[in-house]
DNA sequence: AAATTAAATTAGGTTTATCTAACTTTTATT
DNA sequence: AATAAAAGTTAGATAAACCTAATTTAATTT
């Protein structure tokens, strides 16, 4: 069993070996900046964590995950994703109130309430977020994360989160009656402001291309 | 902003206190044989606990909430029982399931989630064992547990929870169509064996006593 | 290649929550 | 009332997660 921090450690470790592609590794200083605390700190629980065999690391060297240590960090991120999906959607909480409260919960121990929830949820595959939630086998599909105004012309593509947090924006967005999971018909775009023709609940409506670029789409 | 190990003590000293009616102490030992550890380590937090007004307590003295601990363990009762809650009814948690993971989300701090879990289960006042949640103003009802074998004739209650867990006791009331919230009306008792007949769902029907004494009712 | 800067580690210290063992106070028993 | 038993406290240790200050190693620059 993992202590909260050494999960932290773990989940920080997945992210920033994540940010950049095909990097798949970390240094100290970087992962002590990320988690808010001291090199010396970062140092004591990195070896911590090479005694348990979740990390791959010598001294002055760079770090990255074991596959234990992956696998353990998939499952918090996955977690922390299902807890911010619950919150949003069954709880009406706001995009940008969830994280908080995903940090604490994505620490609750039990395997049944995790597949519980994913089941109550109806198995999401994206969370408010846009980012993929990985499944009950830890499989992380890769987040092409496009926006709208991206999608081919004739394609039908599915919106999973947005990218402006703004109330006048969210405003517009439910007045379309768009939301995550609403099924978008790219019917045509006009070339000369990139404005865009979509379907959406069969009806027609035309979006400019600045609002386009602030609807994530899968 | 509490640590879970003092509000683990405040709850204990909630439950010690309300378990015997108008006691309203606790013995240091009782409580640390209550939480599992040594009586020095109680000692130890009932000091700290002291310092922050938490508590009244004078050294060999007994120990009893002071009005801010009390309002703060029965907050954490509130969380408790809202997940508890939430995990039998949305989750299909069974009875005996849902206390452990409560324990863990009881911890969780954010008041947005406790008033919103309250609402999207509806503002429930019982939990699925059947005790009364405190309200968002931390009041508790007093938790009238009867059984069913208990109401009087002519009287309709409402079903809370099920004092036996086995198997085949669950299966015989879920065959009954009787879950939480269904309303028993109580049209006699038969004097000879305590056998009563119900009318649930507008289906009227017998059931023994001793299936009576099982049916906790409000 | 030497010197400087950046990155990482070590040593020693703090706080929280726990323990054991020894001691003190209170309560119960004879 | 004296003594034994029970209840509670103190002192000193430990482990986890953090810190600062000093030191070492690696990387970069001139």
């Amino acid at each position: 069993m993992l202590s909260f921090t050494e999960e932290n450690y773990l989940k920080a470790l997945l992210h920033i070996t994540l940010e950049v592609e095909h990097k798949n590794e970390a240094g100290t200083n970087e992962l002590a900046s990320y988690l808010g605390v001291k090199p010396a700190t970062a140092t004591d629980m990195l070896k911590k964590l090479k005694d348990k065999k979740l990390i791959s690391y010598e001294k002055y060297g760079k770090i990255s995950l074991s596959d234990s240590g992956r696998n353990k960090a998939i499952e918090i991120l996955r977690k922390h994703r299902l807890w911010e999906t619950f919150l949003y959607e069954k709880l009406d909480f706001t995009w940008d109130e969830v994280h908080e409260v995903a940090e604490q919960l994505e620490h609750i121990q039990s395997q049944k309430l995790v597949d519980k929830l994913d089941k109550f949820l109806g198995f999401p595959e994206y969370d408010p977020h846009g980012d993929a939630i990985p499944n009950a086998k830890g499989e992380l599909k890769p987040s092409f994360k496009k926006t709208l105004s991206e999608a081919e012309e004739g394609t039908t593509c599915r919106m999973v989160a947005v990218k402006d947090n703004t109330v006048s924006f969210l405003k517009y967005v439910s007045q379309l009656d768009l939301g995550i999971n609403t099924h978008i018909q790219v019917l045509a775009r006009q070339p000369y402001d990139g404005s865009m023709e979509i379907l959406i609940n069969d009806s027609k409506i035309t979006v400019s291309q600045k609002f386009a670029e602030n609807i994530l789409i899968v």
